[in-house]
DNA sequence: CGCGATCAGTTGCAGTTTGCAACCAAACTC
DNA sequence: GAGTTTGGTTGCAAACTGCAACTGATCGCG
């Protein structure tokens, strides 16, 4: 499956979808990089549970749904238990892991709102408490300083 | 292609990759949501610019890296030029537009180091200044009140 | 200039993934 | 117990991915 002896190995390598990525990158797409997966995780995060739900509200494939779900659940992301009042219908419901993407939807909702735009954006992003619009995400270090692109960097461990 | 009369068109529709859709998560997977986009942006960011390189460090197939780019360089997100030194030599770099794209980054490795750990991790966050680690991304909405995963809210605009 | 090496691709083909549509079984409704 | 709803599965066609071999422009060197 994996020649240990490929140069490809070095640092940074992996094919697109590796678990075993050195990087934190790559592993997480390997779990919610599919495609559909990230906008399946959006209608959760809008409070959709249902097979049906999900399907009517994005247009997927109901094989594809299915096979998304299944990985999902199975990485984690997503839970999967029958309803009480209907043992028919499944409830799938974010996990801790799965709630811990949010800043990943609202980093691409972001990029997405300024950077592809619309005639019409209707995804929107408000202070639940005061309506106020989100304004940006931003990254502060363990001391406490706001980091911006500039001194903020990306960079492999040296080994040792 | 899309059938207006569709009743997926209902808010939140859409096929995995449209760059029409209403939900910026959408737009923006339609441009860096392909398997290895993201992570051939993780090298430019991390100062990759060529072809070889880039087929080098992430282990991926030709033809694909080179639809990738070029997808990436048609939507903005990289610029395509000849190197001055060396007429063979193409430099892709990013553009504002694909460095605004690192915050999605950010996200997701903090994600992955968290909630999909390995024996070593080997790509670090870190103030370029001090050395500092990132500590974490966090939402400020236009008030500046801090915005958390429980008082931030995702939700359709209502029409009108 | 002429020759081989380098760089950034392209092409052909096989295997995998995606998507549509039809089918299915268990559980609920009446 | 017949029909409906829910959450799937299956079969098949089309699109995408990946490997390996080939190409064409440019470069460095004698």
């Amino acid at each position: 499956m994996l020649d240990p002896m490929s140069p490809n190995l070095a640092l940074g390598a992996s094919p697109a979808a590796d678990p075993h990525s050195p990087c934190p990158i790559a592993r997480a797409l390997e779990i919610v990089g599919e495609r559909w997966s990230l906008l399946i995780l959006r209608e959760a995060f809008m409070g959709q549970r249902r097979f049906n739900d999900f399907e009517r509200r994005l247009g997927i494939a109901r094989n594809i749904l299915s096979a998304r779900l299944k990985h999902l659940v199975e990485r984690g992301v997503l839970s999967r238990e029958a309803s009480r009042d209907d043992a028919r219908q499944i409830e799938y419901r974010l996990t801790p892991m799965g709630k811990a993407l949010f800043p990943v939807l609202v980093s691409m909702a972001q990029w997405g709102t300024q950077w592809a735009p619309c005639e019409e954006t209707a995804l929107e992003l408000r202070n639940a408490d005061t309506g106020a619009p989100l304004a940006a995400l931003r990254a502060f270090d363990a001391d406490g300083s706001e980091l911006t692109p500039r001194n903020l960097r990306l960079h492999w461990r040296e080994p040792g």
